[in-house]
RNA sequence: GGCGGGUUGCCCGAGUGGCCAAUGGGAGCGGACUGUAAAUCCGUCGGCUUAGCCUUCGAAGGUUCGAAUCCUUCACCCGCCA
């Protein structure tokens, strides 16, 4: 890996598009070539799992970690407890116990991303830290005088955020209202603790990371900086990051290699070549050179591919990268079901998800069900009705026939499938 | 506190006593076409032991042979007046 020098990471985040804003960028370039910079980014437990809408922080992270700069790492387990204002509507509030659980995961999905290899050289580890430890034991009365003078109400009615709240039916509590107050002290503190003198952040914390930077300069005088990634999108308009099951987590355990894998392979040729400069980490000519060949040879889908390898490699490592390829080679390549080893077959099914079935065997509808790729039995009866079910390749025409001997692949498996793409695998039980 | 309007399936939104599991649009899902794309066209879109049955139209009760539709009470939302 080739570790670009300090000055020119701003110039690495512009052409990659990183970048949405910015404090006053002449001046962040003469603070980042100056020196190591500690900068920070901050993530709130609102789930057990970060999901890819979290990826595109950590490619900020790791630029600048590469540029020689200190990364710093917050998971927010005071502010997961406040809530980040929507602009649609309240959130509900998690239990302290429930949140803490959620600190502890992320905590630990978020280390690889930022984990030095052996030959690094001068690159600086992360340092981790909870807001927790200083927003806990703040009292009402310090909070609001040594934090709430600082602020205007007229500018923070002013976010986005807050303004769209307020026009809206669903109104704001005093607590989300808040919340812009507890993240800037972060910022406050992080600068005191730390010496952070950068926040990165997505598009839609730009109104948090100015909160921060204010308060910076009102308490500390000192003057600090923001940097906010662009909300990244998708050509059609619909919300990135949803698969049909609903959210692609990073967690192996709620979004599967395979699955994580195939959310890239099946991204738009439009949205593919918009994403790859964002996430690839590949030099530039390289990534040109990938865009390209995708113009001139969709059906190769290139782009889709450098993203799913890339990026399943950086959060799932390369043994899972490999067999989630693997997995998507066999049931999607050209050759028979049958023709599979018994090997690359269990591989495959157990990537893409199975059940075991013991005893009797069930109806072809009820398999589906119990795999889960259709809801419910009428589901897959309209759904064989509308020639959308597969058994190993074969369209079924009647939703209520058992499998037969014959149907059982080498390993014991039968491989379901419904519409183009969604596979599930039923295993021959004891 | 008073008066008026509203609450329908994932979302928006029709429906004012039987022809309503409920028009239409969107999302979703499937098929065709392709490249495990996009666009387009077609179909589908509560559940089940599926030519039938069961549960749905804010909640509970009532009128009726029959109610999403009428009546009563309650909850919540939106206006106007105090």
């Amino acid at each position: 890996m080739t570790t670009p020098s300090a000055p020119g990471v701003i110039d690495e985040l512009h052409r990659r598009g990183l970048i949405a804003q910015s404090t006053d960028e002449a001046e962040l370039r003469e603070h980042l070539a100056a020196g190591p910079v500690a900068y920070y980014a901050g993530f709130d437990p609102t789930a057990p799992s970060l999901h890819v809408g979290h990826l595109l922080q950590f490619m900020v992270l790791r630029a600048l970690q590469r540029a020689g700069h200190q990364p710093v790492v917050l998971v927010g387990g005071a502010t997961g407890l406040i809530g980040d204002p929507r602009p649609s509507s309240e959130r509900q509030l998690n239990d302290p116990s429930v949140v803490a659980a959620w600190v502890d995961s992320i905590r630990r999905q978020v280390a690889p991303f930022l984990e030095l290899p052996a030959e690094a050289d001068g690159l600086k580890s992360p340092v981790y830290v909870n807001n927790l430890d200083w927003t806990g034991e703040l009292s009402a009365i310090d909070f609001l005088r040594g934090l709430g003078k600082h602020f205007r109400v007229s500018k923070m009615l002013a976010k986005e955020a807050v303004s769209a709240r307020l026009n809206s039916e669903a109104g704001i509590s005093y607590t989300e209202f808040s919340y812009q107050i507890l993240q800037a002290n972060d910022y406050r503190e992080l600068h005191l603790r730390h010496g952070v003198t950068l926040q990165t952040g997505g598009s839609d914390q730009w109104g948090n990371l100015t909160a921060g930077i204010d308060l910076v300069r009102r308490t500390e005088g000192a003057s600090v900086h923001a940097l906010s990634t662009p909300l990244v999108t998708k050509s059609d308009g619909t919300k990135f990051g949803k698969s049909e099951g609903g959210a692609v987590w990073l967690d192996p355990a709620l979004t599967s290699p395979y699955a994580f894998f195939q959310f890239w392979l099946n991204a738009d040729d439009a949205d593919a070549r918009a994403w790859l400069p964002l996430y690839s980490e590949r030099p530039a000519e390289e990534v040109e050179a990938l865009v390209a060949e995708s113009v001139e040879r969709p059906a190769a889908r290139t782009a889709q591919r450098a993203l799913a390898e890339e990026l399943t490699r950086l959060v799932h490592g390369e043994e899972q990268l490999r067999q989630a390829e693997a997995a998507g080679r066999a049931l999607f390549g050209r050759e028979d079901l049958a023709s599979l080893d018994a090997g690359t077959l269990t591989a495959a099914l157990q990537e893409a998800g199975s059940v075991t079935v013991e005893g009797e065997l069930p109806t072809v509808a009820q398999l589906l069900q119990q795999t889960g790729l259709v809801g419910s039995l009428s589901e897959a009866r309209r759904t064989v009705k509308e020639g959308g079910a597969y058994l190993n390749n074969e369209r079924v025409t009647d939703a209520d026939v058992v499998p037969g001997e014959e149907a059982w692949l080498p390993g014991g498996w039968l491989v379901l499938r419904r519409g183009r793409r969604t596979v599930a695998g039923v295993r021959r039980g004891a």
